[in-house]
DNA sequence: GAATAAGCGAGACGGTACGTCTAGTCTTATT
DNA sequence: AATAAGACTAGACGTACCGTCTCGCTTATTC
């Protein structure tokens, strides 16, 4: 980091070092332990240069989320036609991500985050694809006829999203079964009469 | 507490001071500005009472939930027969609570509290009534054939929590509507799934 | 000539936009609280062209004072063949401009600059007239016979400002009296020394 | 510094620890090197406990002269009854010590705190034994009939303690012979008939 | 009249220190 | 033996400057 500065135009090698330290930081003990001199220190960056270009702590994750820092791979619902096993195939995914690096505790770092900054919050959503993909898949469900007209769509995915956030703040760790369970209430193929 | 102390067992006054000052600093300022020095210099009380007493910020405010200082109310599920409006009423009287004190930034502060402090999760849950009140309401949904026999009745209840939660995190004031909206998918006499 | 070089040469505008900016921050906020970037800023100059053109701080207040910008006036030591009186002279008028100006914090700032660089101590020295003219009438006052032909010239002008200086570090605000007893026990006609 | 500490009360250890290591650290470093952060590091205390105690960097190092930790000997003025070899002694006894530490460099550190500080610049007076012993020696010189009964006492005292920083501001490294003279100038046993 | 090269305002950079705040531990005197 | 008070070490906070550097621009000199 203090080979080739560029002046007084942003340098690309501060950004990336501050990003690569943040989230080796922020895997490593949570985001309650990562502090501004840590990132600094770990970066090998002026402090100053952070507070230039991030507002805070969280807008430094944010960016991180935003650049798959934090989760390696992009998660995507796929589309076979048939709604529960795209979702149950898409949860899957994410459950393995997360328990694949200490879920709970990741899951519990970011939680603290989107509490504290607006962005983060914003960035998980997208980055976990609960807009980008979950929605446009119940959206597609929606025109099949295998969810009604009136389906909350969007509610439907910060359930399932939320689901998740209170099973890690709880600190269950129960292999996921549970969420599974949820989804398959929400969208069984053949919902079982129920009165 | 310049009151007179009786010696050497637990003060009910240091106790009463610390969680008094922890509730007004809480709802003032909220969970991140919230620091043992603060509570002691508020109560009036030593730091090392605190610390002898209570293992976290947290754990103050697990007692506070616990007490109902945070939330002046109990969250009953009525039970008039009907499961939908029995949960919409319950769905109002939360939102009503949450929204008539800052709701989004006092769901934060709890959500910030519970990602740090286990305690806190276990109490906040509990308090809102989701476990004692709402499981059960749903429980007995099912006995009713209200819902099937498989409901997977404690992930209904986080995913509604969580749901609340996720709004709160990205800051939606959206009067509740469409949470309103998800309990209705949920528990439509139809049922969320249906083919 | 070997050396022939294009481009533009040294800017007089920037030159004197730095030694102003100076003169006016230093009277404002005294020495400890002169920065190169507030000079900068103020002089609306770059960085780069104070550190181009002048080694540090103390070099760029030299120059002030150099230019006779701390003070207005030349400090002349006059010759009326009486030298008593001429020195008298001389320390009224070095009094009345050290006073009118908050001379004490005045000179506690040159002292402070004198300290840290000695380009001012001797800028400084030779701006009140110390060398060039107090010098140089006590030389005529030796050769006049008012003084000892060993009289040690140098040492008494250092004494003199040493009062000054000492006057100042010591905070007293005393109107000058005491250093007018002093040049009277110096240069009275009995002379200092007398059995 | 984390044997014993005592408690609510202040903790001797910690002022000896500071007032040691500022002793140090301003003799290897000097002055303008001389850091809040240095000291507490060098003596393994807090920053607060330093704030704590002291109003600045001034006020210790004036702790420090006070205690004699910065020159090692009492100056006192002695009285054989001859004026001028009583200070001639003084002055050589003053001289040694600042050449034996690299004086220059000393009383130029001295001269910037005491600028920025008033408290150093009267610790300092006090130490060199300007007041206390050479004014007071003075005092009998006049009832000796040594010098004339309106000598101005403390402005002597003054312009000799000045004349020893002057030199020391303009970096003369004289070996002293000229504030020899300047005091043999001044207290000459026989002065010259000058007129 | 282009090409060249220095000076310029601006300001980003890695650092260091500032003075403040809190953490969590410990000691005192009091009750 | 628990308490209110508060000193202690440790270390992060966000800010201010340091002295170096690079950028794009302007300008004078040389080819």
């Amino acid at each position: 980091m203090n080979q080739h500065r560029n002046g007084p135009v942003r340098s690309a090698a501060a950004r990336e070092a501050v990003l690569a330290a943040t989230t080796r930081l922020f895997h490593e003990q949570g985001y309650d332990k990562l502090t501004i001199e840590g990132i600094a220190r770990e970066a090998g960056v002026g402090k100053q240069t952070i507070y230039r270009w991030w507002s805070s702590r969280g807008a430094v994750i944010a960016d991180c989320l935003a650049e798959g820092r934090l989760f390696p791979v992009e998660f995507e619902v796929p589309d076979s036609g048939q709604l529960l096993p795209d979702i149950e195939h898409w949860l899957s995914t994410v459950l393995a991500v997360l328990d694949a690096r200490n879920g709970g505790e990741l899951v519990r770092s970011l939680v603290a985050a989107a509490a504290e900054d607006p962005a983060v919050g914003t960035s998980l959503s997208e980055r976990l694809g609960v807009e980008r993909s979950l929605a446009a898949r119940l959206e597609r469900a929606v025109h099949d006829g295998q969810l009604p007209a009136n389906a909350p769509i969007d509610q439907i995915g910060e359930s399932i999203l939320g689901a998740i956030i209170v099973r890690a703040l709880s600190r269950q760790s129960d292999s996921g079964e549970p969420l599974r369970r949820l989804v398959r209430f929400l969208f069984a193929p053949s919902g079982p009469a129920r009165r």
